[in-house]
RNA sequence: GGCGGUAUCGUCUAGGGGCUAGGACACCAGAUUCUCAAUCUGGGAACCCGGGUUCGAUUCCCGGUACCGCUACCA
C-alpha cells in the first residue's frame, strides 16, 4: 500500500506551532515508507479564511523544510489542493448521501438551534440537534428545497446505542450515542463544514493515514459513518496527542508562542525546532535528545508515539537551540543571521527609517539596536513616559492587554497602513488620544519615546516582536502599579 | 452536565510482572575559567489512589480521582 497522508490547516490566522508539529509527523510517515505527503488547505470558513494567512503557512512550512508533494502550489494528480474550489465536488457528495438516505435536508432556523441548546442547557441534557428534519416526509423536503427555503444538509448517524472506531495508538474506542449528533455537512451558503469536506478529500486524494491533532478525536464516528454511508475504505486514523501550555491546557498564545513566525523572528534555527517537537511525544530508540530529520524519519515509528499530553517547554528548546546554534562554524553563523536580521531585506528596511535621524555610523547601532532586540529593557523613566498624564500605570498596562487581545491578535495582514487604521480606531473607542496611546504603544514596543514613525516600525518588528514586547510592557506596568500604589504619574519623563 | 482521551522526577520521556525505575531540560554543588557562557563531575527529584489477578505489581484488569479535549451552519 502506498502511504499518503497530509496535513490540511485552516488559513485563519498565523502560521501554528501546532500545525508545524502535526505536519512533521505527517511527514515522517510518509517519507518513512516512500509514500507522499500532501498539503491541503482547508479554507471553507468564508469568514475567517484568509489569503495571506496562507501565504503565511506555505512560507512557515518552507522555512522548517517539511516538503510537501502535492499542494494548491505546487500542484498534484488528485487537485485542487484548496477546499474553496472543490465546492462542486462536495455539494455532489453531499447530494449522493441525500439520495441513499444517508443524509437529510434540515430547514431548522439559527434560531431554533440555539434555542434548543440553550434549552438542552439549562435542563442539563445532552447538547445536540433533535433531528426533527429527520422525520421530514422527502416529498415535502423536496419540495421546500426546490422552493428555494434556505436549508443544510445533516448527516443521519445511526441510531445504535454505540459504535466503535479504530484509533492506531489506543485502539479499539467505543462512543455511547448521545454523542453521536447528526452534524451538519453541507451549509446553508452551499459550503461544506470540516467533516464533510476532510472526509470526501481526504478518500479522493488516496489519503491512507489521517494523523492529527486529538481534538479531532470525538468526530471520528461522524467520519467513520461517512464513510461506511459512501461505501469507501477507511484509512488509517491516528490521533496525536495535544501540545500544551505550562498549565496544561491545550497550547495558545495567551500563554505560550504558538506562532511560527515568533519562532524565527526570534531566531530559532528550523532544524532545532523540528528536533524539538518531534521531541514532543516521540524518542528515539536510543532516547538521544539530538537528531536530524532524516535520522528521525529513519528511525520513526507512528506506534512509539507516546500519548500524555506534552507541556511545551519553551527553556528545553532554548538550550536545543543553543546546541545547534554552537555546532556551527563562524561561517555558517554569519550565513544565519544573514538570513535573518542582518538580512538585506530586513536592513533595507530599517535604514530608511533612520537614516536621517543619524549622524554617524555608528550612531546607527544605538538608535536603531530594538530592531535587532527580542525584548527591550524599560527603565523606570521609560515605564513613566508610557503613562499618560493623569492616567494609572494599571490603566495603561489594561489599554495595552486589551489592544493586543482586541486588535493585534485579530490582524492578519501587518502593514503600516493596517496599523495606523486599527491603532487609531481603537483608540478612539478606548478614549484615549492618538497621543496618549501611539506613546505608549512606541515605548512599549521600542524601549524609547524618540524613535522612527511609529506605524512603519511597528510594521518592519513584525506583529510577534510587537505583541511580545507590548505583552511584557503591560506586565512590567502591573507590577509598577503595585509599588506605586496606583498613584497617578504626573511629570512627564522621556529619554 | 454528557461523551471521549490520558496518567513514570517540576518539564520531555525510556522501561516493563521481580530493575538500586534509566536518560534529557531545569535546579543545586564542585571542577575549569580574567568574567560570563560552554564544558566536565557529582547531587536531590517520579511510577495518581483503591481494589482485584498473581508467589510477586509501577507494569495486566476493574473502579475512583485528577487533568485534557469535544459537545457550532469554526476548523
Amino acid at each position: 500500500m502506498v502511504v499518503r497522508t497530509r496535513i490540511a490547516p485552516s488559513p485563519t490566522g498565523d502560521p501554528h506551532v501546532g500545525t508545524a508539529y502535526v505536519a512533521l509527523f505527517n511527514y515522517a510517515l510518509a517519507r518513512r515508507h516512500g509514500g507522499q505527503f500532501v498539503l491541503r488547505i482547508e479554507d471553507t470558513d468564508r469568514q475567517r479564511s484568509h489569503p495571506a494567512s496562507e501565504k503565511m503557512i506555505f512560507d512557515a512550512l518552507r522555512w522548517l523544510r517539511v516538503s510537501w508533494d502535492e499542494g494548491p502550489d505546487v500542484g498534484g494528480p488528485y487537485g485542487p489542493y484548496r477546499q474553496s474550489e472543490r465546492s462542486e465536488i462536495y455539494r455532489q457528495h453531499a447530494e449522493e448521501l441525500a439520495r441513499k438516505g444517508a443524509a437529510y435536508p434540515c430547514f431548522c432556523a439559527a434560531e431554533r438551534l440555539a434555542a434548543l441548546r440553550e434549552e438542552q442547557r439549562q435542563k442539563k441534557l445532552t447538547l445536540g440537534y433533535d433531528r426533527q428534519c429527520r422525520g421530514l416526509d422527502p416529498a415535502e423536503a423536496a419540495r421546500r428545497r426546490q422552493a428555494g427555503e434556505p436549508h443544510v444538509i445533516r448527516l443521519a448517524m445511526p441510531l445504535d446505542e454505540s459504535m466503535a472506531v479504530r484509533d492506531l495508538l489506543r485502539g479499539e474506542v467505543r462512543f455511547e450515542r448521545p454523542q453521536m449528533d447528526d452534524q451538519v455537512l453541507l451549509k446553508s451558503d452551499g459550503f461544506p463544514t470540516y467533516h464533510l469536506a476532510n472526509v470526501v478529500d481526504d478518500h479522493l486524494m488516496k489519503i491512507s493515514h489521517v494523523v492529527r491533532a486529538e481534538e479531532w478525536l470525538p468526530s471520528l464516528p461522524k467520519h467513520v459513518q461517512l464513510y461506511r454511508s459512501f461505501g469507501w475504505e477507511e484509512p488509517v486514523f491516528c490521533h496525536l496527542p495535544l501540545l500544551r501550555n505550562p498549565d496544561r491546557s491545550k497550547i495558545s498564545k495567551r500563554k505560550n508562542p504558538v506562532s511560527l513566525e515568533y519562532y524565527r523572528r526570534a531566531g530559532f534555527l528550523p532544524e532545532a525546532l523540528l528536533n524539538y517537537l518531534a521531541l514532543m511525544g516521540y524518542a528515539m530508540p536510543d532516547e538521544r535528545q539530538e537528531f536530524s530529520l532524516p535520522e528521525f524519519v529513519g528511525h520513526f515509528a507512528l506506534e512509539r508515539i507516546s500519548l500524555g499530553g506534552p507541556v511545551f517547554d519553551l527553556e528545553k528548546l532554548r538550550w536545543l537551540n543553543g546546541v545547534y546554534l554552537r555546532k556551527l562554524a563562524p561561517r555558517e553563523l554569519l550565513e544565519r543571521l544573514r538570513g535573518h536580521l542582518l538580512s538585506d531585506e530586513y536592513l533595507l528596511r530599517v535604514l530608511p527609517l533612520c537614516q536621517e535621524r543619524i549622524e554617524t555610523l555608528e550612531d546607527f547601532f544605538d538608535y536603531a539596536g530594538f530592531f535587532f532586540s527580542g525584548e527591550v529593557a524599560y527603565g523606570q523613566a521609560a515605564l513613566s513616559a508610557m503613562v499618560p498624564q493623569g492616567r494609572t500605570p494599571a490603566e495603561t498596562a489594561k489599554m495595552l492587554s486589551s489592544l493586543l487581545e482586541e486588535k493585534i491578535d485579530r490582524l492578519v495582514e501587518w502593514t503600516d497602513a493596517v496599523i495606523e487604521s486599527e491603532l487609531r480606531a481603537f483608540g478612539e473607542s478606548a478614549g484615549w488620544s492618538v497621543k496618549e496611546l501611539f506613546m505608549a504603544v512606541r515605548i512599549a514596543t521600542t524601549g524609547r519615546s524618540a524613535t522612527p514613525p511609529l506605524f512603519e516600525t511597528l510594521a518592519v518588528l513584525g506583529k510577534e516582536t510587537c505583541r511580545r514586547r507590548i505583552r511584557k510592557a503591560a506586565d512590567l506596568l502591573k507590577l509598577h502599579h503595585k509599588d506605586a500604589k496606583d498613584t497617578k504619574i504626573t511629570k512627564t519623563v522621556t529619554s
